[in-house]
DNA sequence: CGACGATACTTTACATGTAAACTACAAGCA
DNA sequence: TGCTTGTAGTTTACATGTAAAGTATCGTCG
């Protein structure tokens, strides 16, 4: 790059560089579909992230020691600990300490929760559908595409 | 879209629909560039928000009411306030009540915030061609202008 | 068997986003 | 002039993300 010339433009773009515009883009993006979809969820009482947890249990079928919820939601653990505290409090989930392992505690989805999701199903996909009824078929592709080898770049 | 048909079908793939794998990459993706630009944004003890409201400040080059702010943000006020309190504190920012108005509080970007700002200029430039340095030029147009479509499409 | 390092969480402190209710001030209108 | 409506912000309550420190276990090494 050239931080050095970049330094002399007094004047800038809207946008100071083609990879800002499109971070800024991402994130914007991000904001808006997050949004759309926690609206339909609080109208269920869930919370998206609430929503995401009960979702990786049901896909799991089998109950999971709490970090490994964290490390499939990309979150660390003092977040997991108080949304399972809440999930608990609406008895959506269950927590039982292994027996095997002291230090792990499992939590798996209760039949109502599962009910609650099997109710979300159609309306979050065909929310999903909505949101991006703007975007082809191959632009979806596309952007996953490209979305895929951005966060290649990005490691840790 | 076929919701009947959805409801049927026991096993899926990982990913209910293109929309949905779409709509999920954009947001993991924004997490991580957000996650790699608030980290280095903590080094100068600034958050994101922070950082954002300083930058439109600096942009406009005179005091902005409060809600100006919050509008091009895409906040709503209630978190406005705390970040300029917060701003305040850290003397990045002046708050004076406006004289014609009196209801308009504006709010306008100090000297030493705007020498922090340009110490951060080329280093967050930097880490934003960085992260996206896997992305040629032509997928980052592609990119902007696909999620500019999506965008469109999500109308409030 | 007992100390030590690692692991699974939990707790606390802080910044932020959202919704809802409230205050202060302005503006228009009867 | 006085009332009603709208606007700019603030306050409060709640859920969440992050960092840092603390607790309970497990496993292992001496």
């Amino acid at each position: 790059m050239a931080p050095a010339l970049q330094n002399e433009l007094k004047k800038r773009n809207p946008f100071d560089s083609a990879e800002q515009e499109a971070t800024l883009a991402v994130m914007r993006t991000s904001d808006l579909l997050e949004n759309r979809i926690a609206r339909l969820l609080r109208e269920h009482n869930l919370t998206l992230t609430q929503y995401n947890v009960l979702r990786i249990l049901r896909g799991e079928g089998k109950p999971l020691p709490c970090l490994e919820v964290a490390n499939r939601m990309i979150q660390v653990a003092p977040a997991i600990t108080r949304v399972v505290d809440q999930l608990l409090k609406a008895k959506l989930i269950t927590k039982t300490q292994s027996a095997e392992d002291r230090r792990v505690f499992e939590i798996e989805i209760t039949a109502a929760a599962k009910r609650l999701l099997k109710q979300l199903d159609a309306p979050v996909l065909n929310l999903h559908a909505s949101l991006l009824s703007n975007v082809s078929e191959t632009d979806l592709k596309t952007l996953v595409r490209i979305l895929e080898k951005a966060r290649a770049g990005i490691s840790e």
